[in-house]
DNA sequence: GATAGTACTCGGACGGTGTGCGAGAGATTT
DNA sequence: AAATCTCTCGCACACCGTCCGAGTACTATC
C-alpha cells in the first residue's frame, strides 16, 4: 500500500548506518567533495554518477550506498553553496550588517558556483547550513526588534531578494559560458542579437548601449546593493513605526 | 573553423522561414501549446521529445525541424509564463500599482506553472513577453521620477523580489507534489520530519508550530505582500530623496 | 505537362542517462 | 567455523536528446 505520497528530502533521513569498517573506500562526504568538484569544473550536465564514480575511482553504482537519489546528491552539494555565506555572529552587529552580510555572501557563493542557480529553483534550501543562516538571520532580526509573523516575513523578504536578484544575474553568465570572463569580448558577441531581440523596444536598447562603457561586474554589483538597500529601508520603516 | 563561443538562443534566430505548404501540419506555436500542456498535467520530467511527439500525432523527431533544441522549446515555454503576468498600462496607474500588480500576475502565473521555477534558474529571460514586461515596468517608473541608472536598478529589484520570494514558494509546493491541494493534510504528513530537520533549532521550529492553525495559502500571500510593500517603500524613499 | 526544388515528416540508430538487482568480497560478530 | 553485516560493482533495462538520410507532398519554373 503506497499510502498518501510523504515528504521526502536527504535531510528527513539519516545520514549515515554507522560506522562498521574502519576504511569504507566511499564516504557521503567524500562524494559530495567529489561532485562539488566535478561540478565547478564542468558544469551540472557534466555530472553524471558514471562520471562522478570514475573521478572516485570506484564503480558508478557504489554510490547509491551513500546516498539514495542523485537528486538527494544534488541536496546534499546545494547545502554546501550556503555553507559558504557566513553569517555574523548576531549580537556583535546590527540586523543591517548582518543581512547585508549574508546576502553578500550568499550572492558570492552563488556566483562562485553557478550551477547552484538551477538547483534553488529545483528544491527547497532544507540542509543545516540553509537553516543555520535563516536561524542566525532571524536571531538578529529578532534583536533589532521584529517580532511575530514581521520577524519571519522580514528574513524571508531579504532571503527573496537575494535569490531572486543573484538568480538572473548567474544565469545570464551561464549561457553565454563560464569560461569567458573577459566582459568586453561577449558584451561585443552579442551586441547584433542584442539588437534583434530588442528591435521593437528602442528605449530598452538605448538604455543597454548606454552601459556599454562600464564595467559590467561593478555595475552588477552597484544594482545588487541598491536594491539590496531598498529593501533593508523598507524593512526599517516598518520596524520603526511601531 | 568554431571561432568564438557565440550567444545562442531561440530569440535570436528567425522565428519561422516562411509559410510554404498550406498546412505544415505542425507548427511552432502548435507545440508550444502541446508543451504547455504537458508540463501543466505531468511536470517538468515528464516532457520528453517523444512523448510531445506522441501528444501530437507525430515523429518525435519531426519537432526539429520547428525548433533547435529541447532547450530553445523551453526557452518558448517559459516566455508563456512571463505572457500571464499581465502589466496595467503605465500611464493610467501609479508605478506601486504597476508594480504590485505585475508581481502579482507573475507569481501567480508561476503557481500556476510550477516547472516554470526550475527553468527561471536555467535559462535567462529574453523572450518577448518577458522584455514587454520589463518595458512596461520601466515606462511606469521612469513616469514616476526614476531615472537614469536607478530607473533600471527599481525595476530589477521588483523583478528580482518576485522571483526570489515565489521560487521557493512553488518549490515547496513541488516536492510535497502538485496534487496535494489539502494544505492541511501535508502540512500533517510532513510534521515528523520537520521536527527531526529543525532539531536543532528550537525557535525556528516553535515558531512553525505557532503557524499549524492559519491557513498556509494566505500566510503565504501575506508574506509575499509584506516584502513586496517593503520594496516598495524602501524604493520610495529614494525617489523622494532627490 | 514535365522537371526541379523546397518544405517538411519520420524511422532507425548512436551514445549517453539514472538506477534496480543480485552476486560477491571482506570484516565483525556469534 | 558459521553467520551476519557493510559495502562494491557489473550487468541490464528503459529511457533520453538528437543526428542522419530516405521519403513525401507541394510549389515554381521551364
Amino acid at each position: 500500500m503506497p499510502g498518501k505520497p510523504r515528504f521526502t528530502s536527504v535531510w528527513a533521513r539519516e545520514p549515515a548506518p554507522k560506522r562498521a569498517r574502519e576504511q569504507p573506500a566511499l564516504s557521503r562526504d567524500q562524494i559530495v567533495r567529489a561532485a562539488l568538484e566535478l561540478l565547478d569544473a564542468e558544469g551540472l550536465e557534466a555530472l553524471s554518477m558514471r562520471r562522478l564514480g570514475a573521478r572516485l575511482g570506484s564503480g558508478a553504482t557504489s554510490i547509491y550506498w551513500h546516498v539514495a537519489n542523485k537528486e538527494e546528491l544534488l541536496e546534499l552539494v546545494l547545502d554546501e553553496v550556503y555553507a559558504e555565506a557566513r553569517v555574523p555572529v548576531p549580537a556583535e552587529y546590527g540586523w543591517r550588517d548582518v543581512a547585508a552580510v549574508f546576502a553578500y555572501g550568499l550572492r558570492g557563493a552563488m556566483i562562485n558556483h553557478p550551477w547552484s542557480v538551477t538547483l534553488v529553483g529545483s528544491m527547497p534550501s532544507l540542509g543545516p547550513n540553509a537553516l543555520a543562516a535563516a536561524d542566525k538571520l532571524t536571531k538578529a532580526f529578532e534583536l533589532a526588534g521584529f517580532s511575530g509573523m514581521s520577524l519571519d516575513h522580514a528574513v524571508s523578504a531579504v532571503l527573496a531578494y537575494t535569490l531572486g536578484a543573484t538568480m538572473p544575474e548567474v544565469s545570464w553568465m551561464n549561457t553565454i559560458g563560464r569560461a569567458n570572463v573577459d566582459t568586453e569580448a561577449w558584451m561585443e558577441s552579442m551586441r547584433p542579437q542584442m539588437q534583434v531581440a530588442a528591435a521593437d523596444y528602442p528605449e530598452l536598447l538605448a538604455r543597454y548601449k548606454s552601459f556599454e562603457n562600464v564595467d559590467m561586474t561593478t555595475s552588477r554589483n552597484l544594482c545588487f546593493d541598491f536594491g539590496l538597500v531598498s529593501m533593508l529601508d523598507g524593512l526599517e520603516a516598518r520596524l520603526r513605526q511601531r
